[in-house]
DNA sequence: CTGGATCCCGTTAGATACTG
DNA sequence: CAGTATCTAACGGGATCCAG
């Protein structure tokens, strides 16, 4: 049998789960893992391009989210004009791998929640 | 070789296919998902308590976009006091499996991300 | 008494302009 | 080029209110 210790610190991880979860399963994360799983190292304004609909300034924090989590590494070039490119870790990658099955769910149940809507629409 | 026409058409699904991404990456969308996955149909309440931290309001909302994209389905039995559940369709549940491989990174990799956190913070 | 709608408020995202 | 600052609009949380 399971010690109430145990059980305690069970619910505190399944908590730190839960929170890391919140972080990571985020629009814009989701977004720019993909564009730098697809295109490898890039810069900036490149990832910005590659992540339609995102500004600078979402972009700018995710970014900062991501390379604290320890996802993305960033790299400070000192020359004029400024140049910044950003890689994958092999902790994103590996997330990035994780969130393929959902990717390919997506695409392959895009009509199917189409419908969905539409039926639910008409319902009301 | 590929015609502009079909360019421009993978060009709309991508887009779309990030849209429904950006719907169903959110950090209660999957909470939620997950609550219904293990512990199967259940009542507004009951979903409330497995998915700590989640507001009323939240949950109502989460829950009523879910329906709509054909995730959840919602039955009201009209008695009193009014009596609501809820459980996934063939479809969130196969979306919850997809969600799947993210819940054991996020087992899994959590100590990383807590590490490369500090290791962050220490270096400001 | 449950499920949920509404109102108010603080926080957050987005657009734009600006800077090293 | 790669951000930061600022303003506004939208969103989330909490309390309250309502219908069955």
């Amino acid at each position: 049998m399971r010690s109430e210790a145990e059980v305690m610190a069970d619910e505190r991880v399944s908590a730190l789960v839960d929170d890391l979860i919140g972080r990571v399963a985020d629009k814009w994360t989701m977004l720019v893992l993909e564009a730098l799983e697809e295109h490898g190292l890039q810069r900036f304004t490149q990832l910005g391009r590659r992540v339609p609909g995102i500004s600078q300034k979402m972009l700018t924090q995710t970014l900062r989210q991501m390379e604290r989590d320890g996802l993305v590494e960033r790299t400070v070039h000192p020359v004029v004009p400024p140049h910044v490119d950003y890689c994958l870790t092999s902790l994103g990658s590996s997330l990035s791998e994780a969130f393929c099955g959902v990717w390919l769910w997506a695409e392959a149940n895009l009509r199917k929640v189409e419908a969905a809507r539409t039926a639910f629409d008409r319902r009301e």
